[in-house]
DNA sequence: CGGAATTATTTGCGTACGCAACTATGTTTA
DNA sequence: TAAACATAGTTGCGTACGCAAATAATTCCG
């Protein structure tokens, strides 16, 4: 299945793979903790509050929320919970489509977020963009975007064919 | 403690900020899939066994591999376990600290990643360095790095410096 | 030297999350 | 339209891991 011959990492690729994985490991863990301290919120709760407070009515439904958070849908299903216990989010049955669900973001939410957003900022800026001029931050903008766009494609196609049916 | 003005993110940055978070979530799911299914082994046990490979006398003190491998030591301790329980590793008391407990890996550990090791790189090539050419490659480990020197300073900063005690 | 502080690791406990199975609802098809 | 299939979300179960406390060994002073 895999060829012989390996193509080892070379110096420059070594260097660029592991500080990659480095940083976004000590990235999470920073801006994380700085949340958890500061607001009693995680990354994650954060993340739901972020992407609720940029949708239509405030509102998504649970898959489309998951997917958007990088997270199974029952990964969702449990994350929402806490944030459903603080009175943050309401989840409410999907009107057009009974077996969806549509997570809220309340009022209360809408205030988390705007009193925890700049802590989370600061932290982006200064442990990240603040570190790169603006070309800088374009530039690994569109390096970053080339590896995405291939793994975007390769989810896709992979979703569509889950296992390939030999003699079917 | 915040500033009351926000800096939000740009389009630049935010696309930049998103791109890489994604990246990052997308590449590690799937070079963990393709590890588990090709070799029964996870990513953290992969990430193991290659520090240990790279390591004089395949020897590590548990909280340097802690230290590389981006987890706690009671991660690396469980993370250990189950690699032990298969042979590839094994674990002797530090001759010259006996608090200190060193990670060895087994010849079997060495054959299983000789074995896994083409498919990991298969896919950190596939998805992340094969899209980019050389000087991309290089650029974009000069721009990540800028961020991780930060980070890194701060990290041992804050280390040294674990709670301010006031009127103490 | 001998106890206090430090360091290395492990363990108890709680949280987060993925997969597969399950429930409920919606869609297709014959 | 009824049965088969598909889809949305939740739940049971197992795994991974962080924090804080526990344990054990070392170092630092006085």
């Amino acid at each position: 299945m895999n060829d012989s011959k390996v193509r080892w990492l070379n110096a420059s690729e070594s260097n660029t793979w592991r500080s990659f994985l480095r940083l976004n490991a000590l990235l999470g863990v920073k801006l994380d903790s700085d949340l958890i301290s500061n607001h009693g919120l995680t990354l994650a709760e954060y993340e739901v509050l972020v992407h609720l407070s940029e949708a239509v009515d405030y509102t998504l439904r649970m898959s489309s929320l998951a997917e958007l958070c990088n997270v199974s849908r029952s990964g969702l299903t449990r994350r929402l919970d806490s944030l459903i216990r603080a009175g943050m989010v309401v989840k409410k049955t999907c009107p057009s489509d009974r077996r969806g669900m549509n997570a809220v973001l309340t009022a209360k939410g809408l205030d988390k977020i705007r009193v925890a957003a700049p802590t989370h900022l600061l932290g982006v800026r200064e442990y990240f963009l603040d570190q790169l001029d603006d070309d800088e931050v374009k530039e690994l903008g569109e390096l970053v975007s080339k590896p995405l766009k291939r793994l975007l494609d390769k989810v896709m196609t992979d979703d569509q064919s889950p296992e390939p049916c030999f003699g079917e």
